[in-house]
DNA sequence: GCCCACAATGAAATCGTTTTCATTGAGACT
DNA sequence: AGTCTCAATGAAAACGATTTCATTGTGGGC
């Protein structure tokens, strides 16, 4: 029941004004250098912390950000968190994460919780830009925001270029022989990123001078894989040599499919994944995969926003930046 | 640039005082059915967000739990707290997690961060609850705290029981006729779950009537196997058939230095995890593992949490709340 | 008709900072 | 010595809600 000191006894300890104590804290060099220790040590000695709302009060900032992904299960979204709530800790900011589960109406919702909440800004991995409802508000409110793995030219945007990362997979495939190559993607209406890796498919089987085969589309959250399994099925002729698959998690439903199918791989099937979560490499055979920098996506788009946020780019015009992915060469092509 | 609208604006609007604004919102019986709603109609129109810095700082609550985990990159963790935050959005509150990367120093201080943002009461989960340094700090400032999978007399726990779980698991392996069944885990010094797990193999060994084998300690962090290879380069005679691993990222590894050693798993080999991450169902062969509730130890340690803020049970005397757990019979024993 | 209890409301204090002005004092310059 | 500047500090006004306490009005009991 002890109640935290306020500002005001450490003012009376020291025999100076609050003024004085909040300057030592918040504009040091404005304060003379033994008045500004001795506040310290007091400080450290009463274990003062400043009050956050009352400070948030205030200055009109509560030095929080919020973020919005679809969810922490995929370790592609839990991957970017970390690197959000690190970048955000280095800079005396707070994250609260949300979860909005790829569905539209949530995000909206989770859009607004966050605003009640009084965040100074938000990084949003959102479901389709084009179509997402919850921005006007922020605009309207003018809060600052990011978009991550996310592409749209009217807002800050921080990525990876899904497309041509697509078009070397399949360069990469054809060169090892591979002629008939197809996609398997979660639902292209569900998410912008999808859409993109699938031109990228695409543009590259164009570019090889190759068949584009038909899209294998599952619905992500039902994890049918019905619609391979029978393809895998089929006669040798017939079916697919290699998969590119969207995003990880589908890479590994896939290998399990073509395994129960019957099919070696990367004996009878190459599969590549795209995202990189570091499980891909404890297993066996070890996941081939496209591998985003998805800390660093986050951390990038966190030092963007706080950036907006303190003032010093506000004005700035939205920019998109992809930042460069790895590949992991991994034991599920050949 | 848009400033949003005070309670103020609201009040003149409707020609009443900030106080009956207020109190349709905390306590809507307390004013006339007619006023009230014009003040909500009003409120809607005006798009009024109360402002939570204000209400945070007179009420002296922040409406906002800290979440303290190793990392976001465990699925484990990342499952547990999908359940801390969608139980905590349910009754308003929002949450800030932030990781300790299984390091004592980075625990303390991130729990000094989370004070220093004013939240309510914390979720913790602890590498080690008894020396855990910046517990005390809580107690002194009587933040109320929930401790997630971790087990101490002297403090409200949510977590299952490693113990009986491992015993069980034992028996298991047993009756499929395995003697020689060895346990995998991560540092015994790091966390108290391991010891536990552990201390559930002895006994498990010691009621199946069986000579526990020695431990294989392996660094989870430098994820070194090679303790684990050289034993399973042995011969059939002197290396286990089942091996129980302290954690499913840990049966990960163990199943592809299994099969980097030419074992087939489960023809050479038995694994069981322990965690029940989702993606061990993804994989070929499935992880056989205890599945822990990840998702109802978040939500229920929330609950326990927010109870305890909420004062209905601030007297409350500490109690270990342990959650059953399931078992995924998976491919990779026989 | 009178008084009382109680429901509905408002005025104003309060939470703990930050920040704007005003004030003081010391040194610089003429 | 007399002014002027500037650095260091303090007094007091915000910030926007909640809550206590006082006030008003209404119906019931006598």
């Amino acid at each position: 029941m002890n109640k935290p000191v306020s500002i005001l006894e450490i003012a009376q300890a020291a025999g100076v004004s609050t003024a004085t104590v909040s300057r030592v804290f918040n504009q040091p060099d404005k304060v003379r250098a033994d008045t500004r220790e001795m506040v310290i040590a007091l400080a450290n000695q009463h274990d003062y912390q400043p009050n956050s709302a009352a400070s948030a009060l205030r200055t009109q900032r509560s030095k929080i950000i919020g973020v919005m992904l679809p969810t922490f299960g995929n370790p592609v979204f839990a991957e970017c968190l970390e690197g959000i709530a690190s970048q955000a800790a280095e800079q005396g900011f707070g994250v609260i994460p949300v979860t909005s589960d790829y569905d539209s109406e949530r995000e909206t919702k989770a859009i607004n919780r966050l605003l009640a909440k009084g965040v100074d800004g938000m990084v949003l991995v959102l479901r389709d830009p084009n179509k997402a409802t919850g921005l006007s508000q922020l605009h309207q409110q003018s809060v600052p925001f990011v978009l991550a793995y996310n592409h749209h030219p009217k807002y800050h945007c921080v990525g990876v270029d899904g497309h041509s990362e697509v078009v070397s997979v399949v360069e990469r495939l054809r060169a090892l022989g591979h002629r008939k190559i197809a996609m398997v993607s979660g639902q292209l209406s569900a998410s912008d990123r999808a859409r993109q890796r699938y031109q990228g498919y695409l543009s590259g089987m164009q570019s090889a001078n190759l068949k584009p085969l038909a899209l294998i589309e599952v619905d992500f959250i039902a994890s049918d894989m019905l619609a391979l399994a029978s393809l895998l099925k089929q006669s040798v002729a017939k079916r697919p040599t290699a998969l590119i698959c969207s995003n990880d998690l589908l890479a590994f439903r896939s290998l399990r499919t073509a395994t129960q199918c019957g099919l070696s791989v990367p004996g009878s099937l190459s599969v590549v994944g795209f995202d990189g979560i570091k499980i891909g490499q404890e297993l066996s055979p070890m996941l081939t995969t496209v591998i985003q920098p998805n800390h660093d996506i986050g951390q990038w788009a966190t030092t963007l926003l706080i950036q907006r946020i303190s003032g010093h780019a506000r004005t700035q015009k939205p920019a998109t930046h992809n930042l460069e992915c790895g590949f992991r060469l991994g034991e599920t092509i050949g």
